[in-house]
DNA sequence: ATGCATGAGAA
DNA sequence: TCTCATGCATA
């Protein structure tokens, strides 16, 4: 099995986004029945009914629901926690902390499927959800990180903003990008080399990300530092436009969860750091004098088991529903809309991740 | 390790 | 709105 070729056509473009600003958008949040032509599908049996569709779809789950079980629950189960950060331990298993959202590797492009819907006509729902602003918090970098952290020290400050586009006469783009808010700083341009390989790039290979993945996890332990460090160190090694990543994110790249172009922006920048950490261990060898020391919470909605397989079933059928048929979905099962619109959306982007694609 | 969520950017 | 990259909260 070696076939390689990354299904993703993407494209074109030389990239770069300008460091646009972020135009103020309010989060959408909940559109509710609207009366809607039609939701033109492409060929698809099913298009545009509801109450057929629901129930057929349902009959599927029924399926399911006689050989598992689960308890019923709650329909608007969130649990909200109180973060209390403050527990920074010297075993790895710490966690890492951020400004906002430093959102960044991005590269993407393909086109596809031209589907749309129409508009829906009002949208007004009073939310209770709202979303906050998170709180800073960073102050030094505790413990367990000093290999991490490749040793440097970190003047705490993130950076921001760059974007920074690597074309070359191929096709794909890889952009690491730092939202920026305020200063932008100055560009630059080495990704690739930060790699401090030899090659130019990118290399679309599955095989070489998937074993450079596991490379790099056994690497990393060997080095005793877990991936929440990894995440944070990196802010620490500048690469421009580089900021922390979660241990979400480092995790999901050890377990190849990510999308491939995902992957492929993300790999150079894991490796410097890998090497950068194993450069520092070896001078903290040569000197074993070592260092000196040492919301807004989020609500996760739950989803209970019945009603997940019954989204499990609708998504088999039409993993793209309109507007008004998660709308229509989620009163019948009881749930938000915006909770069900993002249960589809991710849905679509797991599809989507690497693990085993097909090419592969 | 993963589920659900947010946001930017592009349609 | 959707996709994508990411992250917080959780199990």
């Amino acid at each position: 099995m070696m076939s390689m070729n990354s299904k993703q056509a993407f494209s074109m473009h030389p990239i770069l986004h300008e460091p646009k600003y972020a135009p103020l958008h309010s989060s959408s949040e909940a559109i509710r029945r609207a009366c809607l032509p039609t939701p033109s599908l492409q060929g698809n049996i099913f298009a545009g009914f509801d109450e057929t569709l629901l129930q057929r779809a349902e009959a599927l789950a029924a399926v399911d629901i006689v050989t598992q079980k689960s308890h019923p629950f709650k329909p608007d189960a969130t649990y909200h926690t109180m973060t209390t950060m403050t527990s920074m331990t010297g075993t790895p298993t710490s966690s890492a902390s951020h400004l906002h959202h430093p959102s960044v590797l991005t590269s993407h492009h393909h086109a596809h499927h031209p589907h749309h819907h129409h508009h829906q006509t009002q949208g007004l729902e009073g939310d209770l959800l709202e979303h906050l602003s998170p709180g800073i918090s960073l102050g030094g970098m505790p413990t367990a990180a000093d290999v991490a952290s490749g040793a440097s020290h970190a003047h705490s400050h993130m950076a921001a903003a760059i974007n920074h586009a690597q074309h070359h006469h191929h096709s794909h783009a890889q952009a690491v990008n730092v939202h920026h808010s305020h200063h932008a700083l100055a560009a630059h341009a080495s990704l690739a080399a930060a790699a401090g390989a030899a090659a130019c790039d990118a290399e679309p290979d599955p095989r070489e990300l998937e074993a450079f993945a596991e490379r790099f996890k056994q690497r990393r332990i060997k080095l005793g530092v877990t991936q929440a460090d990894v995440g944070s160190a990196l802010a620490n090694l500048k690469i421009p436009g580089v900021g922390c990543l979660s241990q979400s994110t480092i995790c999901r790249f050890e377990s190849l969860t990510l999308s491939h172009n995902n992957m492929v922006a993300l790999k150079p920048i894991l490796e410097a750091w890998l090497e950068e950490a194993e450069r520092a261990q070896r001078e903290k060898m040569a000197k074993p004098e070592i260092f000196s020391v040492g919301d807004k919470k989020r609500k996760r909605t739950s989803i209970a088991a019945p009603e997940k397989r019954s989204l499990e079933a609708y998504f088999a059928v039409q993993p793209r529903p309109s507007s008004e048929k998660i709308a229509a979905i989620a009163e019948k099962l009881d749930l938000k809309k915006n909770v069900v619109r993002v249960w589809f959306c991710n849905q679509r982007q797991k599809q989507k991740r690497m693990k085993f694609s097909a090419t592969h």
